[in-house]
DNA sequence: TGCTAAATGTTATGCTATAACATATCAACG
DNA sequence: CGTTGATATGTTATAGCATAACATTTAGCA
């Protein structure tokens, strides 16, 4: 199961190395502002579902989500987690990953975008990009179509540049 | 449920009308000769398993599948259109729908396709296109990040032509 | 205050998928 | 022919993902 405790400041964000513990906290100060001007209410439950996908920054499932609830008491049953899960997928804050039945948090706010997920089969790391190109390539093929999309799953599963075959490791886990 | 019985010939593949038993039944052929030159089992279980995909024509979840293998005799319990899905889609003879959590049949035999889908949340027809395009523009993106795909999933979930609000419709089901 | 809508708590259930092990089938080979 | 090994199938049980339904609480507002 996952843990939350002992984990380093620095950890991988796309792939890259950054400063985690930063943009966790003002991915939700910025949560937090836009919940407040646009009349959503970003309940303590919410914001620690997000800041718990924040922080593992990688898909989580929504059980595992419920596992660190049922530690803190915040919960135990399984809509606890599903409801949260989708305020924050509502609301463009979280994301699920439909290839893995799991979820990941967004730092993009704001409903509509349509990301592109690289998902690292090894180490469960996944990078989101905002590929809107993708989405204007498929839109060519569904306007031919006749077809009106209301929402895109563009998911890429393999490896990451660390859990490559031939990539030695030292003695941190993969990826992260 | 899913019936088989009362059909029309024509009726949608990709959004667009067509012969329908003829397009199974070449499609079936080809799967049959494909599975011969790769030493591949093509059994009674699979082969309607592939049939009522084709006949279908939408997703259709495994638990669908063993519906109407129960009702032929070919078996109840869930490992058995599991299996044959397992197969088809190792084949590249059929697709699951992630976002559906549902499989669709192929025409495109070969393992080897990236494929991307068009999926109508109203009616559950699906239209199928060979986005090789769309998987380099996903790839540009994976190359930039040192990312290796070994698959992709792309769909799109919205409204097909004949769903679209304002259309009116005769008598018969939606989109099929 | 009292109304309403939204959020949360809780129980139960349904859908999706696989583990594990027994049995059967079939092709290759001696 | 019969053994052997690999693959496919039969079967039971269970794991994992998700929601229906209803009770209770909370927050905003007339």
């Amino acid at each position: 199961m996952t843990q939350t405790e002992t984990r380093p400041t620095m950890t991988v964000l796309g792939f890259h190395s950054h400063d985690h513990a930063h943009c966790v906290s003002t991915t939700l100060a910025r949560a937090e502002r836009y919940c407040a001007e646009n009349r959503m209410k970003f309940t303590p439950i919410r914001r620690r579902a997000l800041e718990i996908l924040l922080q593992e920054h990688r898909a989580l499932g929504a059980y595992d989500l419920l596992a660190v609830f049922a530690r803190e008491g915040l919960g135990t049953a399984p809509p606890v987690a599903y409801r949260a899960l989708d305020f924050l997928t509502s609301a463009g804050f979280a994301h699920k990953i439909e290839g893995l039945n799991a979820y990941i948090g967004c730092a993009h706010l704001g409903a509509d975008h349509a990301p592109a997920f690289l998902i690292c089969t090894e180490c469960k790391s996944v990078a989101e990009a905002e590929t809107d190109a993708t989405k204007g390539r498929l839109g060519d093929v569904a306007r031919a179509a006749g077809f009106t999309i209301s929402h895109t799953v563009i998911e890429a599963l393999g490896l990451c540049p660390k859990c490559q075959p031939g990539v030695e490791r030292g003695e941190e886990s993969p990826c992260a």
